[in-house]
RNA sequence: GGGCGCUUAGCUCAGCGGGAGAGCGUCCGCCUUACACGCGGAAGGGCAGAGGUUCGAAUCCUCUAGCGCCCA
């Protein structure tokens, strides 16, 4: 069957992904008879699209995942999404206000407003919030579904599941429930992170800080009995209204004699103590500052060790409240405003500088934002913890690369408690009752009737959720139905693979596996592979506003899917970063064509078939063992060719096996792409077109034999890059050993096929060759026009060579005769290519270029001198001798030998063009 | 302030203890019936700098400089 002359990766995309769907390929089973290989996927946000980050991440664990199912191990790639509770939130805030999801609110059966003024989520209340989240998960969840196929991941749909689902549900109640039955969620008043606009706590992960221009304001404090003042330095003035105390260090001279000592708080004048802590920085303005246990981390420390009082003086929305005094309902920047002014009027503002500070914003609103005091869910992490950390030192968990284990142990054994409660709507509301009557909560996993302390059926349930992480945390165990006690846990879990970025190793990975081996009592994967993150071709980060953006779909659409995955994977080293351009997906969309046109060169030549179907002995040399009674052994070896490209393809499997089992995608890709195009088009073809073009029937079926057992192991080796060709061609193969490359066995290295000697001996014609075409090329010489060859050589083995290749050197260096011997004589006026191991000449007509002729030969001369001299020196070098290993002195001698010939002939030969 | 990483050919990056590599770009020839998304050939590198370890360093260690990231 032939080719079509271009591969069409629209139609075979489409076309073999419903096949393979069709046919159940994906589906991962239960199945003893099996090793499980299972992986899950971190699931994409129902935010939107899949950017290319995306693309990267599924793509490597669908090259994984189909190698394993390929090498037989029962593979499954558990799919799904997040509900993204904060992101998502915002999101619909945000479409609400713009009025962008009234077609969203029609499909609920919201009473949209004839009007455009702008919704919040009061106008709808909780329950029309929660419908529009679920209707627009219904829209992106299935949107994302639909762009992970079109990648080609091959996840087992059967088992999709959705953080918010009915199930996950279940399972974060149950862990909430646990946890907190067994002491490790806890409620309570802490300093907390509060995002004005979202007007939610935030975890320290979900700040993320920003070096800002400020302004360092330097107040006066009056000492409240007698002459004088303290200076302060302090970036917010503002919060000089919670402020109820002020600190130095206690080893700081210029404070020694006020420590105890109290000063009157400006414009509120209040009375605040001077206290002594540690913490102070000596060196930061003038060593004294402001406490304002009610609005600063630090300061709230400071305040609990020394027993001030807390004052917050603000509202949910960073508005100053009463505590403010005549500062009230103003905005946090107004009243900062306000405040520096009196201070200013009243003569206690004594200097203000310029100050770079870094300001914490959130992380999905971008707001500042604001510490504050407030009521939170709070999870006690330190105990859970440890055994977490233990694994990854212990190596049951690896972490590739290993570098960001460090990490990982810095943030895990500083851990705080994780305030885990979200004032959102969208999410898992946290199954606490409280009453009304005795204050007390019920936690249950049922929604309980009455008050579990006072019985009262005056209870009502907390208003709040779950950080969206709290679900993300239990992902491995929940997708496998936990808490359930399913078959599907006792086989698939632990997984095998994690594959994910480093931007989420503490939110995300660091909590799977505190959880994992809380509940499961085991490591929720054996390996961790931290991807690089994609930036563009300049490092800079892909973002809309910029306009550096490469979407996936669209070089779907441009270069086909399979063209993107081969460059992600070309990529994909183990760094941290990994910069995309549009021209690598050129690059390797070339590749793709290349291996079309040499499949189907190799489909014009394998069919129609005289020889019936393609066979292939499996002996080293080719020889086909005894047969039937009577018959004849083959006796006749497999030629150079056949012994060098088996020998190449035995490597290659070797190296992509070692490579893919390291993760190593690029050295998997590039080795794959090498032996493609350098070994198997660019000489391998070339040579076997002689017998395949020949008359020779037996020498063609040979080839034939060859030529078709590599095509299919190269489209077994690349299946996993790239799904779509491989299985195009698969399918138009003249016989296949399964019905879909997919489920075909991925090759097994032979190593009685690793032919050293036919590798050493095709690297010799390759050099003989590469050396005619030189000087052609350097020679002006017509590719056609063909030119005799002389080649002077000693070695029995080389002449031997050439005259048992000469057809190649006609085939591939258009030769017309070649003459070889040690006798051979040094034509005066021929260019010429001078080797280790002989001088080649191509004598042509005209003139020949003799500056240039010695120049070249004159600077290969200094190479190899140089080279010979750095050989010699290390020879000379007793202490070499002694500890150098054996093979590298012989190494080193061989090359003193080569270097040694190379300069000779070189010098004979320049001496000889010197004369001419 | 603490930590991590990077600095190799014009560009983007591999290599990470024994003769400096790839892709793209550049230059020169070629539409050689698998492929011009191609074929053949060529030019182009004090492997950031300084020390050290080693028989041997782009590769290991230390320091310095520049760039980037993370945590506080």
């Amino acid at each position: 069957m032939e080719l079509p002359k271009a591969y069409d990766p629209k139609e075979a995309e489409e076309k073999w992904y419903a096949c393979w769907e069709a046919h159940r390929y994906f589906e991962g089973t239960v199945n003893a008879q099996k090793k499980p290989f299972a992986i899950v996927i971190p699931p994409p946000n129902i935010t939107g699209e899949l950017h290319m980050g995306h693309a990267l991440n599924n793509t490597l664990q669908d090259i994984v995942i189909r190698y394993k199912r390929m090498d037989g191990y029962e593979a499954c790639w558990f799919p799904g999404t997040d509900h993204a509770s904060i992101a998502v939130h915002v999101l619909i805030e945000r479409g609400l206000a713009k009025r962008q999801l009234d077609d969203l609110l029609h499909e609920i059966g919201y009473p949209v407003p004839a009007d455009k003024r702008p919704l919040t989520r009061s106008d709808l209340g909780r329950e029309y919030f929660m419908k529009l989240g679920w209707a627009w998960k219904n829209r992106y969840g299935s949107k994302i579904r639909e762009q992970l196929r079109a990648l080609g991941c091959s996840c087992d749909w059967r088992r999709e599941s959705f953080t918010l689902d009915e199930a996950r549900s279940r399972a974060v109640t149950e862990v909430f429930v646990r946890l907190y039955e067994e002491g490790f969620i806890y409620r309570g008043d802490r300093l907390i992170n509060w995002c004005p606009r979202c007007q939610t706590v935030l975890s320290d992960l979900e700040v993320e800080r920003e070096e800002t221009e400020g302004q360092l304001y330097y107040i006066r404090y009056p000492f409240a009995e007698g002459e004088g003042f303290v200076t302060v330095a302090t970036t917010r003035p503002e919060t000089m209204l919670g402020d109820t105390g002020v600190a130095v260090h206690p080893d700081d001279g210029r404070y020694q004699d006020l420590i105890g000592k109290f000063v009157i708080l400006p414009l509120l004048e209040r009375k605040l103590p001077l206290i002594a802590d540690e913490t102070v920085d000596k060196e930061f303005g003038t060593g004294a500052v402001k406490v304002t246990p009610g609005h600063d981390p630090t300061d709230f420390e400071i305040g609990r060790r020394h027993g001030l009082k807390i004052i917050n003086i603000f509202n949910a929305d960073a508005t100053t409240n009463e505590n403010a005094g005549p500062y009230k309902n103003l905005d946090r920047y107004a009243a900062r405003q306000r405040v520096v002014e009196d201070l200013k009027a009243q003569g206690l503002l004594e200097r203000v500088e310029k100050h770079t500070h870094a300001v914490g914003h959130c992380q999905r609103c971008h707001t500042v934002i604001e510490p504050l005091i407030s009521t939170q869910w709070f999870v006690r992490m330190k105990e859970l913890a440890e055994p977490a950390i233990n694994v990854i030192e212990s190596g049951e968990i690896q972490f590739i690369p290993e570098r960001w284990t460090k990490v990982y142990f810095d943030w895990m054994r500083n851990i705080r408690d994780w305030p885990i409660s979200r004032q959102l709507w969208w999410g898992h509301r946290i199954p606490a009752w409280h009453c009304a009557d005795c204050k007390a909560i019920t936690v249950a996993r049922q929604a309980p009737s009455a008050c579990s302390r006072c019985h009262s059926q005056n209870i009502k349930q907390d208003e709040d959720v779950l950080d969206t992480w709290f679900s993300s945390a239990l992902w491995p165990f929940s997708v496998m139905g936990w808490p359930e006690e399913t078959p599907e846990l006792r086989y698939f879990y632990p997984t095998q693979l994690l594959s994910t970025g480093h931007d989420i190793i503490f939110f995300w990975v660091a909590r799977m596996i505190m959880m994992g081996l809380h509940f499961m009592k085991k490591i929720p994967f054996e390996r961790v592979f931290f991807h690089p993150i994609i930036k563009d071709e300049h490092g800079q980060k892909m973002s809309k506003s910029k306009g550096n953006v490469i979407d996936p779909l669209q070089m779907k659409e441009k270069y086909g899917m399979d063209a993107l995955r081969l460059t992600l994977a070309a990529l994909c080293a183990q760094g941290k970063e990994m910069r995309l351009s549009v021209q690598d997906i050129e690059g390797y969309k070339k590749f793709l064509n290349k291996l079309w046109n040499a499949a189907r060169f190799s489909l014009m030549n394998l069919s129609p078939s005289s020889s019936g179907p393609f066979t292939l002995s499996l002996s080293r040399r080719g020889e086909m063992g005894q047969r039937g009674e009577g018959e004849e052994v083959e006796g006749e070896g497999r030629p150079l060719e056949d012994r060098w490209i088996l020998s190449r393809l035995t490597r290659t499997i070797m190296q992509t096996r070692a490579s893919l089992d390291r993760y190593e995608f690029n050295q998997a890709a590039k080795g794959l792409y090498d032996f493609v195009w350098h070994d198997f088009c660019d000489w391998y073809l070339e040579m076997a077109k002689v017998r395949l073009y020949g008359s020779d029937a037996a020498a063609k079926a040979q080839a034939q034999g060859v030529l078709f057992y590599v095509l299919t192991d190269i489209l077994k080796l690349l299946h996993p890059f790239i799904p779509f060709i491989t299985e195009e061609i698969w399918q138009r193969l003249p016989q296949r050993e399964s019905e879909s490359v997919m489920i075909a066995q991925y090759p097994t290295a032979r190593p009685e096929w690793l032919d050293e000697e036919a590798e050493r001996i095709m690297q010799k014609l390759q050099a003989l060759i590469t050396a005619i075409r030189t000087i052609r090329s350097e020679m002006n010489v017509p590719p056609h026009k063909r030119a005799k060859v002389f080649i002077k050589a000693e070695a029995p083995a080389v002449q031997q060579l050439v005259s048992d290749y000469k057809i190649f050197f006609e085939e591939l260096a258009q030769a017309s005769e070649v003459l070889v011997g040690p006798s051979v004589e040094r034509p005066k006026n021929a260019p010429r290519m001078v080797l280790e191991w002989a001088e080649v000449f191509v004598p042509l007509e005209g003139l020949l270029d003799l500056k240039h002729e010695h120049k070249r030969l004159r600077q290969e001369l200094q190479e190899a001198r140089a080279g010979l001299e750095a050989t010699l020196r290390k020879l000379d070098n007793p202490e070499f001798l002694e500890r150098a290993p054996d093979e590298v002195i012989e190494k080193e001698k061989r090359k003193a030998q080569e270097f040694r010939e190379k300069v000779e002939r070189l010098e004979q030969n320049l001496k000889l063009l010197q004369g001419s």
